[in-house]
DNA sequence: CCTTTCGGTCTACAGTTGTTGACTGAGTGA
DNA sequence: TCACTCAGTCAACAACTGTAGACCGAAAGG
């Protein structure tokens, strides 16, 4: 066994350690309640090391707190509905750490919502692009909300009903909602499988 | 003119100052962000006087983030589907400093979160009782997880189309979809006036 | 008019924060 | 082997925080 993993290897074990602690506490405290020393002590490291890793609790921050965007959308309005619900279920499935991190932070941080408005606004384009009605841009905003209210009840609201639904019950009730909001009429909902 | 104002009066003018400017502070800011001295200086006071009149930062932040529970609802499934999106405009439409004050300080607030899953699950019960579905307290949840969303979208992110678009407007594209959620299947819209 | 009350101000304290820089010791390449 | 690099540690900083308490001066009340 190797009693002393070479240099290379231990900083990476390091810095791995103080990110999966950062994105632990920032998820769990927020930006603000979430100090470098906390992270530090949580990574069984130190303050120092974080900072001369990172560079300040801001660039740390920004590591963690990326969000990677969404499947592109595209299709027929019934199409994009149906794209939409799958990316809802699987924000409603996955384990969350970093949806939960972007949510919880983003909404701490200084400038609080650009990182969320950012990344709802893209996804927000692609689906007003595949709907001809000309209040196509509200429709896919509040698709997004509908999106947002959902994760946010389940997973940071802890909402009695929707911590601990299935998320094909979830998915299922909602699916009328969003085929409403994105197309005009209620569709009838297409049998899955 | 009176040159100098009654004590009782003076005090009176120097709550009523300090509670108008941490209800806009901690709305900005969230509750971290927004410091005991930040709130005195927009009040044209003191530090030592905000505590004396309010206790702890704590306490004052209590006083204007406290949340005045919605109109209880209560009918036919349809009846309550309107009135919730009554009350949904209602949110869009008023000032919205107590609401922001709500949403982006409790959000922040050490035990984040608290403040909203109390007031929405409140609400989620009363809707839940109207209707006869045995998965009514999901159905329930998700109605308030759109209303919730929706006004982040439209106050907390200003998101592009949600952020200036007509009231009406909202309210009629989430008509069908409150309606599908809450009981169901989609209503035919009720003609309104 | 004189004492009491109390709104308002000022100073200070103890704790926490992000951040810096000096230091140590072990791994590394010549 | 020896100079060098660099992960990791430690102590300290300046700024800022919530909070406490002493103090002042004018209104209130007898």
């Amino acid at each position: 066994m190797p009693a002393s993993p070479s240099r290379a290897e231990q900083r990476r074990q390091t810095e791995a350690r103080i990110l999966a602690a950062a994105r632990r506490l920032f998820a769990d405290s927020g930006y603000d309640r979430t100090t470098i020393r906390a992270v530090a002590a949580a990574a069984d490291t130190d303050p120092g090391l974080v900072m001369r890793y990172f560079g300040s609790k801001d660039e740390l921050f920004a590591r963690v707190a990326a969000i990677e965007p969404d499947e592109p959308v595209a299709g027929t309005p019934e199409e994009v509905a149906e794209l939409l619900l799958a990316a809802l279920g699987d924000k409603l499935t996955a384990d969350m750490s970093a949806t939960l991190a972007m949510l919880r932070s983003m909404l701490t941080h200084p400038d609080a919502g650009e990182g969320v408005r950012a990344a709802l606004t893209e996804q927000q384009r692609q689906v007003a692009d595949s709907m001809p009605a000309d209040d196509a841009v509200l429709r896919a905003g509040l698709v997004g909300a509908l999106t947002l209210g959902t994760v946010i009840a389940r997973h940071l609201l802890r909402l009695e009903g929707v911590r601990d639904a299935d998320v094909e019950d979830i998915v299922g009730v909602l699916r009328p909602a969003v085929h409403a909001i994105a197309h005009g009429e209620a569709e009838r909902e297409p049998r899955v499988e």
